[in-house]
DNA sequence: GTCTATACCCAGATAGAC
DNA sequence: GTCTATCTGGGTATAGAC
């Protein structure tokens, strides 16, 4: 029941055709059909990831087909698989687009390694950005992560925890040059984490506290307000 | 690749006999044989249910197959449909059992009314005890909630949704009579979630950066005091 | 009440026609 | 590069023996 799945009856095959092919585009350079075919090809992968993206943030990986992500871009399944080679080697690729966006918002106190109260508005502000321009990434991430990443750890480790480090480090460093009160650098980042992402992970939770359909710009304002208010008031000096 | 899917060749069907039945318990009673055999049922019943709460915090509903659970237990999947109708309903169960942990964690703040400071430190100390003691209840409703909660979003509006309203209330009376900042209580209680959760559902990535296997007593009590201090110095009056 | 056998379907993946 | 057909395994669920 979980699974709507389809009747199986009648077909809506052909309903999306998917992004126009720019066919007709160029025929005047040197190759140009190598040139149209690679970029049909990058378009549809690119739709391909789009919508696994989607679907793995509702129902993780374990609760995805290939069939469904197919259906979502009007292709078969036998086709994505010609574009990648397996489920879980699709799975990867999805992660790792989202690692990086999701690494992408987290530069924010290595760019101001002296004002650790802009450093840290601007922080808050990006990740709270992120849970709202991309809730999807946050939600891929998060699955992931709840699952014990048994798949990404790796890339976790190699890529994730190094960033982490260096965040610790400059408040560590602010702590040591009198910049900030002394305080568990590690913990702080668990916490910003937390209370941003939340907004992207939890918002169908969220949205029925506060009375809505859906988390509207005032309520990330809101948050924002909340969570800075909060950081600034505990690690800046009185 | 991500499923170990054992070898399929040798079963260890066997290996776990569970526990031991009560057989030769009692034989003078009025009805001893209803009573083993209800006795029985029950001690299978709780240990398919937390096998299946386990598996379910891991994977998620798609990722968890009945054999799985099955044989986890030391039964065979038919049996555990003779127990449960479906997947489904074994789901609901392991969620209905998850929500009244929760739940049971959360009446700090409605206990000490009239005690703002005294009651936020018992709340948070509370939501992180969940988080140590119950980590898998954690993962299984986070799960629940990042899918958007397709399963059980009416329960979760009938009993959680009502309980932070109480508390939101609580908050907001305090603002009223004086005895704390006034302040946004909903975005206060999603923070208050988000950062006691996250050491549960977090925790596979929260050891990495704490350069730990998994996270120790000491992590928790340096958490709460990160909390506590964040919190009373957001919404105590100077 | 529990296990064996099995129905039935959908999953991921491959082969080969076009 | 896309399609049809198909393989194989595992999924949920049921029927019937014991």
């Amino acid at each position: 029941m979980k699974n709507p799945a389809p009747p199986s009856s009648v077909k809506p095959k052909a309903a999306k055709p998917r992004a126009a092919k720019p066919q007709a585009a160029e025929t005047t350079g040197a190759k140009p059909k190598a040139v149209k075919v690679s970029q049909a090809r990058k378009l549809l992968e690119a739709d391909i990831l789009a919508a696994a993206k989607r679907l793995f943030a509702q129902r993780g990986f374990g609760g995805v087909s290939l069939d469904h992500i197919a259906r979502e871009v009007g292709a078969s399944k036998q086709n994505l698989l010609y574009y990648f080679p397996s489920k879980e080697e699709l799975y990867r690729r999805v992660l790792h687009g989202v690692l990086d966006v999701w690494l992408s918002y987290m530069d924010a106190l290595s760019q101001r390694p002296d004002d650790p109260e802009q450093a840290l508005r601007e922080y808050i502000a990006g990740k709270l950005r992120f849970s709202r321009e991309h809730p999807d990434d946050s939600r891929v991430y998060a699955n992931e992560v709840v699952s014990g990443a048994p798949i990404f750890s790796a890339e976790i480790a190699a890529r994730v925890i190094p960033a982490v480090q260096a965040d610790v480090a400059i408040l560590n460093r602010w702590a040591e040059r009198g910049l900030c009160r002394p305080l568990d650098g590690r913990h702080l980042m668990v916490l910003l984490w937390a209370s941003t992402q939340v907004y992207a992970d939890w918002a169908s939770q969220i949205s029925l506290v506060l009375g809505k359909p859906a988390l509207e710009e005032a309520d990330f304002a809101a948050a924002e307000a909340l969570i800075v208010d909060m950081v600034l008031r505990t690690v800046l000096n009185d």
